[in-house]
Formats: structure tokens, sequence, C-alpha cells
DNA sequence: ATCAAAAATGAAAAGGTTTACATTCCGCTC
DNA sequence: GAGCGGAATGTAAACCTTTTCATTTTTGAT
């Protein structure tokens, strides 16, 4: 007994009004009399009827919808993110639509068609890579030109891209952290970075560069060992540490993941953390003060990046000015138990 | 120099035949003549042409769309899920819409009139819970009629609904996870829940009380502690449970995360896992592995389950037969070192 | 060369809204 | 009571496809 689904016209008809009416009595009900309105609500609730938002979108060509582009929504770092890009979204009548790429440029280039194809506004990148779009002609250095669809840049910078972004403060914040393990008495700091081609990578190893500068400390390429944010790659850096010989007396890791791992695999190792070797994390994810120990940390305000995101690409698509095509939020070190200061 | 974006109709004139032939060209390559394809695909290519997919969804009347209700991205139980949604989805050209309800039913709701508005083709539910669509007409008994979108509930059943399930033997992992315990022999086994009302609460609840009584072991109220699946709860389970006396040998916890909650506040109370108290979970999230001890859980096939799920909700959509309405898949337990048989 | 059948094509309708523009209605003022 | 202005309403176009149905072209057999 499936029955179509009643379509403006049946509301007219019942109310014995225009279309023109009806739609005009459910967007805006103050343009329209009283009894009017009184008659076309009346009829929306008899019928059932929901506007066929396919039909709103073609007409009205907006689709009120935001294609997000992350890279692993396994990644419990972003869903924070996502979930401030959500709230703001839908404080200002959006809905977004998570794409998961799994770094997948063809995956990337799948979701970005959405926009291309006129089933969302606008698009937020959380991956740092600029989507090729099909059938789109850019040259290298205009890329926000006329087919491009407004795009926000979230956690992470395109550095040749003039895209709006907004981005926590990475270099400073691992800055700061090594300067921290360098104020308690380090000086043996290895870094266990991200995937070297990661603008996150290069940001957080400049940051540690920079705070062993300032402390003249001579830089020790065998300190700094390859990850690839992966739990696994933290265990593997370490063991990788423990072959070369000496240990150092602290890890300052790219990421929590490798962090959690680098902290197991030195248990494993049968030393103790802090207080044979002392660990710092970056990012704050939830589990970072769930392990054992509780680990310090660079905190990401990321509820405050997703809804900051969201905010400047709705600015865009509203066509409101933007005051600072780029962000940066800072946040703070998260103090725990893994830092100690060396043995003596 | 923003020009609006080509449509049918342009690429049509440029390739000097009707727009019927370049929908045939572009949807049924191999129903056009060589020359005209050849033509189409040109002018397709010099213009930039992209499909407005608004108008072919009104057109076709669907969307390729659907939507995944789940109530907490930030939970990484979920994320897998999610993958096997997607990958199944985008084997079959489908797209999903990640609805975060943060199990807030007007969020359910507001997602829910996506496939109502047809913005969306059907429903996977993650949370268990049905939202209420609005201008729908549903009187308790007889769910899936009339208006009713194609729904799939996944991990979660719902008691009183005919819909098509997929979900893991709760009952049946928790069962087996309790009876390892007290085949190592423990005695006092305690059980921290989820949320009372929650059905997977109950499932496990059950499955633990099976295994007691299997076992004859007379069921203690007090052993059964009341928590949120939260990691706070956990450690909050294990508060009480120091505080009201004897703690016991060891804990069942209705998730991972409690588990590890558990496993940090026994530490805190200065005794050893698994040496002093044997901790088991449930799910196999990612930090399973990665906690100190290695946590033993129950494995969910996560991917399996979101990928079943999506197929169904397709199978449901192409009309075709399904075979069962409800599936049940299982897992089995991950043996890490959180469990170890008690001290004498 | 003729014809039938098959293949390719085109014209036009359909899909359900929003909205520009035209029209009607109502209450005023003079 | 004529004229006017503003509010309320209706008509019809526009949004861009896909697809039905009719028509034309091609193919192949006779």
């Amino acid at each position: 007994m499936t029955s179509k689904p009643a379509t403006i016209d049946d509301v007219a008809r019942r109310a014995g009004v225009s279309i023109a009416t009806v739609s005009r009595a459910l967007q805006k009900p103050n343009i329209v009399s009283d009894s009017a309105r009184e008659k076309v609500f009346e009829a929306v609730e008899e019928l059932g009827y929901t506007a066929n938002v396919m039909a709103r979108n073609l007409r009205r060509n907006r689709t009120n919808m935001a294609v997000v582009l992350v890279p692993n929504i396994g990644n419990p770092f972003f869903s924070e993110i996502l979930a401030g890009i959500e709230s703001a979204a839908s404080a200002r009548n959006y809905n977004i639509l998570i794409g998961d790429t799994e770094n997948d440029p063809a995956r990337e280039r799948e979701y970005a068609a959405f926009v291309r194809g006129h089933q969302a506004d606008g698009l937020i990148l959380l991956n740092g890579r600029l989507p090729s779009l099909p059938g789109d002609r850019r040259d290298g250095a205009n890329l926000q030109t006329s087919a491009m669809p407004p795009i926000v840049v979230a956690c992470e910078r395109i550095p040749e891209s003039a895209l709006p972004t907004v981005c926590f403060d990475n270099t400073g914040g691992a800055r700061s952290a090594t300067a921290y393990l360098i104020r308690m008495g380090h000086r043996r700091i290895a870094h266990i970075t991200g995937p070297p081609d990661n603008i996150l990578t290069q940001d957080r190893l400049a940051g540690y560069q920079a705070a062993l500068g300032d402390a003249k400390i001579p830089l020790d390429e065998n300190l700094i060992i390859e990850g690839d944010f992966s739990i696994e790659s933290g265990r593997a850096a370490i063991r990788l540490l423990g072959a070369l010989g000496e240990f150092p007396t602290a890890v300052f890791c790219a990421n929590d993941e490798m962090a959690i791992g680098a902290i197991a695999a030195i248990k494993a190792a049968g030393k103790r953390v802090p207080e044979d070797v002392s660990v710092i994390g970056f990012d704050d994810i939830q589990f970072a003060d769930a392990v054992d120990p509780p680990l310090t940390t660079v905190h990401q305000p990321r509820a405050e990046i997703g809804q900051t995101a969201m905010n400047l690409l709705l600015d865009v698509l509203d066509g409101n000015p933007i005051a600072q095509k780029t962000r940066v939020l800072d946040g703070g070190l998260r103090k725990r138990d893994s830092v100690a200061p060396p043995r003596a």
C-alpha cells in the first residue's frame, strides 16, 4: 500500500490555495495571511507532506551541505574536529557529508565531485591535499578560480595555496614541548616523526629543531626516527633506537599514538617511564589520559578548530567578508606523568 | 570571471547533437554511435562539464546516498563499522552521509528527514533507536509501512521491530568471556555494565549471568556495577568496588573503554593486573592492544558488520530478495595479557 | 533495388520546487 | 465614489536532468 508521497500540488489542492502560497507559507510564514497559513499547515499535517529537497535544491541551486574530507575516520584525532564542524554547521542550518578518503586520491576526487556536481556547496579539507576536480582546468598558481568551489583547509596548511586556512601552531607546540624537556634537564632528546612528506611532520620537526637550537644543543641525526603516526611505528622507532645503541633520556613524538606505542616498547625493553625515559606526545587524544603513565602531550583545541573552519566556510558561502584568511590557533602543554628529570 | 557552469544544453550544442544523446552517451555509452559518443566526450572535455546531480536525482528519484546514524563519531568503536559500510557502499556506487546524533533525538530526526525529503535513499541505524520521522504516522506495531524508507539496523537490535538487522552475538560473547574467567579459576567476578536501558548492556549482562549460571556460581548483585561505556565510568566502578570492601579477583567490562579505565583504577589502588585482578573487555578497539597490560577482550568483526549492513540495505533498495532479515555475526576472544588465574 | 528489422536519434514531457511578475483584493484618503 | 497603495495571491517560468515515444537512419537479407 505504498502510495507516492504527497507533493506541493496535493497540499495546494487540499488547502484550496495555489502552490506558490503553499511554498510561501512554509518558507516565510509571515508574508502569508493567517487564514491561508492555517489552511496550508492543516493540509500539510493531514497529508504528511515533506518538501522534496532535491527539487528545492535544484531550484535554489544550494544544498546546505558541505563535504568534509578526512583522511581517516578511524583516527580519534579527527573525531573531535568533526564534532566541532558538525556543531557549527548545525547551528547555521547546514549539514555535513563526511568523506573518508583513506588518503586515496581516487576517493578524494570522488567526494570532491560532490561539490562539482552541485550536491554540496563547499569543501573542508582536513587532509591538506587539494583534490583534483575532474574536468577542472588549473594551472598551479590560480587555484580558487572560476570553477573552484569554496574550500577551507583545517588542521593542515597547503603551502602554495591561498585558501582560507585554520590551523594549529604546530611548530610552536613542538618547540614548547621540546623546550619543556630541555628545561627538565634532558639533553639527549629523540624525535619520532610522522611521514616525511606530511606538512605536520615538517612543522613539528622544525619546532623540535628550533628548541634544540635555542638551547644550543647540537642536532643528532641519529635521534630523529621516521614514523607514520601509528602506534606500531612508535614501537618500532623505540626498538630501532635501542638497536642503535644508547637510549635517549627523552622522546618527543609527533603524535600521541606513536607516543603510546613508544611507551609500550620502552616498558617492553625493561625500562620505566618516566624514570628512565620521558615521553611526550602531540594532539592530546582521548586515550592520552588513560595510558600508563598518563601522557604529557601538546593539547590541540580540536573542537575550536572544527568550528572555526566551518564558520569560515559558511562566511565564504554567504558572501560575508572574511577578516583574515588564515587563522592560527594554539593550545598548551598538558602536563601529566610521562615526563620527569633525567636520572643523575 | 566566474561563469555559470556548463549544462547539458551547452554540451549538446557544442557537440551538434540533442541533449538526449548527450545524456545517453554519458549514461550508457554503448547505445550511442561511435561518432556521437566521441563528439560528446570531446565537448564535455572542452567545457569541463559535470552533470548536475541534483537535477539527475530529481528526475531519477534516487540519490545513491544512504544516511548512517551513529551515536558518537568520537567513539573509536564505530569508526571501523563506518569503514566497512563505506567500503561496501563504495563498491556498489553509493555514498554515505554520516549523521553524528550524539544520542540527541532532535538530531536523529533531523537526519532522518534527509531520507524523508528524498535526499537519501535509505537509513542505517547504529544506535538502535528508531527516529520518529516528522509527519509520519506510525502506530507502534507496523513500523516499516507506507512512508517508512528502507532501514537497516546494525550493531544493536530493536526488539519490537521487524527491521532487517545485523548484529553481533553479544550474549554469546559475554558468556564465553565470563566462562573463560571461570575456567581460569575465578569465582568472584565483577561486571561493569553500560547504561541500563541500552540493549547491548542487557544482552551482555545476560551473557555474564548465563555463564555464572552454567558454572553454578550464585549471582552477587554487589558485583554488578553500572557504568556508561566511558573510560571514567570504568575508573569510578573500580573505586566503588574498592569502597564496598572486597575486591573481586576478576572484572568483566561491557566495553574496552571501561576496561581501560578499570585497569587504570586498579593500578591506582596499588594492585596489579592481571596478578591481583584480571580484566576482560568487549569490542577489541584499536587501543586494546596498546594499553598496559594488553587487554584481553571480545573481538567484534566490525568491518564485516558494516559491510553486511550496507549490502543488506542495498539489496532492499535494489529490490533484491533478501535471504534472512537478521544476521548474527560472531567473533572470538582475543587473549592478551590482562587475565591470569587468581592468586592462591 | 526493396523491404523489414534494428539501431540511433530527437522532441518533448516529467520530476517538484522557488520566485519573478502579474493580478486581485482590501482598506484608505480625498 | 474614484483613486491609490500595499498586501495577498496566482500564473508560469526556471532549475537541469532522464526517459518515453516517435521518427529517422542504418543494416542486412532478399
